[in-house]
DNA sequence: CGAATGATCCGA
DNA sequence: CGGATCATTCGA
C-alpha cells in the first residue's frame, strides 16, 4: 500500500553529501490497469522498471525540467508505482527549503534519470524504514494533475495531516 | 492563466 | 521523422 511509506525516510549518502527528508505525501499508479499510469501501454524503454522488481526507483523527466520519483511496488507480475509527492527535511538542506511538490523534491535530492532504476536498499539513494505514522493523521483524495476521470473514483494520494511539505 | 523546456512515444 | 503530450512550477 503507498501509504505505508508515509513517514518513511528517503536518504542520499553520497559524493554530493547526506541529504534525509521524511516523506509526508504520496500517489499511488496502478500500472497496467490505471490509465494515468506511465506503464497504462505496456513496457517501454523508460517504463520497464516499472514491471521490474520492487523496491527500485522509477524516475521521470516532467515537462522537460522536474525530476519526479517513485517507488516500484507491486503484486508479482503486475506493474505499478507510488510517486513521491512530498517531504519534510530532515538533514542537508539549506534552512526553509521546502520539498513541497515531486519536482521540488527530486530537484533537492539532485535526482535525474540516471536514478532510475536504483536499487534503493542498495544504493546511495536509499529509503530507509521509520515509526509508521498513526492513521488518524493520514488523509486521502484525489490524485494531481491528471484527468478528473482518472482519479475521480480513485483517491489514492496520501499525505500526513499538517505536515508543511504537502504540497499546493 | 500561460510559458518554460525536452524526453518520450505513436502514428504515418 | 514530426508533433502532441505531459504524474510541474512559478510568476503576471
Amino acid at each position: 500500500m503507498a501509504r505505508e511509506l508515509l513517514g518513511k525516510v528517503l536518504l542520499y549518502d553520497g559524493p554530493e553529501g547526506r541529504r534525509a527528508a521524511r516523506l509526508v505525501e504520496v500517489e499511488a499508479y496502478h500500472g497496467t490497469r490505471d490509465p494515468a499510469s506511465h506503464a497504462f501501454r505496456g513496457p517501454t524503454p523508460r517504463t520497464s522498471v516499472m514491471f521490474g522488481r520492487p523496491g527500485h526507483a522509477y524516475v521521470y523527466l516532467s515537462h522537460g525540467v522536474w525530476y519526479c520519483m517513485n517507488v516500484v511496488a507491486h503484486e508479482p507480475g503486475v506493474a505499478g508505482a507510488v510517486l513521491l509527492r512530498g517531504a519534510d527535511p530532515l538533514e542537508g538542506f539549506a534552512d526553509g527549503l521546502r520539498l513541497s511538490g515531486p519536482g521540488l523534491l527530486g530537484r533537492a535530492f539532485g535526482l535525474s534519470t540516471a536514478d532510475s532504476g536504483v536499487d534503493l536498499t542498495r544504493s546511495a539513494l536509499q529509503l530507509r524504514d521509520a515509526p509508521a505514522v498513526r492513521p488518524r493523521l493520514i488523509a486521502r483524495g484525489p490524485r494531481v494533475g491528471i484527468a478528473e476521470s482518472m482519479t475521480a473514483a480513485k483517491p489514492w494520494r496520501f499525505w500526513v495531516r499538517g505536515a508543511s511539505g504537502v504540497s499546493r
